[in-house]
DNA sequence: GATGAATGAGCCTTCATTCAT
DNA sequence: TATGAATGAAGGCTCATTCAT
């Protein structure tokens, strides 16, 4: 941080203050000669660093979006490893521990997180956690197959109501990271609703 | 509805054409003027009957809000009657029933209740939901504390998981009006997401 | 001219401005605002009445255009008529009286012809006088044909040969309208332009 | 070419550059960053070797508008030693031979030629053709004066008409140079071209 | 001498609201 | 009372040129 060159230097201030304006005021609400001089920056100056007013949002946010999405690939593949060894028993358990692991490293990057997930409206990552939800959706499903095909019958749960409670899931967990003040309270929370789901899901398989 | 004055059809006009695109693109995004076109209505005559574009919005959504608050009341001490009477075996049927009563209600004004929770970025019912899941929170806080009382031991949840756990339950609920197609819809997902979360609170209390 | 309601006299008075500056500068030059403060309007008052710049000087142009284009089907039929009865010693008046009458017709649209003509860079208009040259092309080949026919061996002139000459016949005639300062200034020079024209490609056909 | 100082190096380089983008953008719409981005220079480094932007197309065009001017010089005194003389037998076949002469030399510098003509708009050069057209303007007058003489009568053309025909004539000639594909190509049509116009004057003078 | 980041005026366009008629 | 034309500040963005380093 000490030895920034002056370009480098702008181009922080300009990414600080957009930070803190998108966190404010959202994303479409932020007025761009107002970053600008927060930055201390003029608006020509700006169009050196970004394209536009999207580029300076989606500079902030893409690659946290794009960490997301590969973390879920990853602990989807993990969490089948288990499913087709038929551990269903540390099942939960892989996804309690996924959720707070997910949950610990969003809070690291609490306001990038804020942003892509509340903040985006008006940019293409508008809805950043529908996509997420799907995620959860698909894993959702499959693991019901498992389940299903171990219990013999078919569980019947309207692709509906898989995408309401998951859409409440990964929210949840959002809302956590988004909301807490410690790391301890992230994990604590997200412990609970892990459970707390998981619980619900137990309860909805035996239906 | 037949016999309107040339007032009361214009105010109407309004109203539906201002209900018409606030559910397209949200209030902020609504063009008054264009409200005013697809109402066949000069934008001077709007200002008759409307304050301003927000008065608008507020016509449309406000009595809804109102019974929506006074329903929770009256919800609420129904529940507590039944707390009080430490029926508690019947707390989770009427907190199941109370669901879907209320998710039905909704459902029925599916629209304004779309614009009230979803569409009101930009107006003083910003974050309606937030002021939903505070009284929520007041009323299980309230149940939790006759739990504590009958099990003879205190159950430690954090306020902010209590929070967060009702935010996502009333967000499932809203959800649910928002998006089922029928009546009968809603009343299956309310049912099942209504026992999804006692089944977790029930498993929370036991912690 | 005398009973405008403020609208039209405001949409004349952007009308005005719009051709005066559209004259003066060109299209692209020319500064919306500017136009505007001319007008005695502000730019919000501007968009009552016109899509944006570019609106405005189609407004301008537009009906011009597709006249000139319907003129020159209705004399392209009529010159066929002559070609095809082989009244071909007819042919060169008709031509020379077509292209004086089509002068004088837009010397009485001299700016607005001027703005389509010469103004238009950066508007969908450009190059409107290579759309006429093409047209021009197109007769000057069927008439090349029926004098080839005649003469009973082909008269081949390169296609590009035909499209330059053809360019600086209209181009010239352009200009005559643009630049003279009277009706008999026109028919003059109109009628030179042609006979010089028709001379050398009588010549031509004699190659 | 080969042995550059890196001083002349970068300079070729803005040149080539300036160029590529004039000719296809044309002079006001080119941007002057993208020119020196695509030269590989800064454009700091640019004012170091020109002015300004117009510097820069001003280099690329003035030693051939000046070359036209003196070459016209030249041919008008060449021409009118046969004037003198009253050769005029002669003085068609050197008007012709001029004509392809001087478009071959300009196809020869078809790139220079064409920002010259066509590209200049918005800077000093615009309508540089309006220039030479005010040269062959003169030619033609003291051309017409000795025909005059010749004839004994005076021959009445207004200035406008023999300045219109003109400016088609010199226009036909620059629309070859630029739109030719090889040398033979401009062989053809200038000596088509400068043999229909010199019908089209014979004809005139014969009014 | 060279760099390239920064300037800053300028551009077209939008829209809730006002107000003369 | 109703009209709808006009307001005017604000928005995002462009670009030839300058100047501290």
């Amino acid at each position: 941080m000490s030895n920034l060159t002056g370009y480098e230097l702008t181009h922080k201030n300009i990414i600080d203050s957009g930070k803190k304006h998108f966190l404010k005021y959202g994303y479409e609400r932020s007025n761009l000669r107002k970053i600008c001089k927060d930055a201390g920056v003029t608006t020509g100056a700006f169009y050196r660093h970004f394209q536009d007013k999207e580029d300076l949002f989606v500079s902030l946010v893409q690659p946290l979006a794009e960490e997301i999405l590969s973390f879920y690939a990853k602990f989807e593949k993990k969490s089948f490893e288990s499913l087709d060894k038929n551990h269903t028993e540390k099942l939960a358990e892989i996804n309690v521990n996924g959720s707070i692991e997910s949950a610990l490293y969003m809070f690291q990057r609490k306001e990038i997180f804020e942003l892509l997930l509340y903040k985006a409206y008006g940019t293409k990552y508008d809805n950043f956690i529908e996509k997420l939800v799907e995620l959860e959706d698909k894993n959702r499903k499959k693991a019901m197959q498992v389940f299903s095909d171990k219990k013999g019958e078919y569980i019947n749960i309207p692709d509906e109501t898989i995408h309401l409670l998951d859409h409440s899931y990964i929210n949840a967990l959002c809302e956590i990271v988004v909301h807490s003040k410690s790391e301890n309270e992230v994990r604590t929370n997200a412990n609970i609703v892990a459970r707390f789901f998981n619980e619900g899901w137990r309860k909805l398989r035996g239906f």
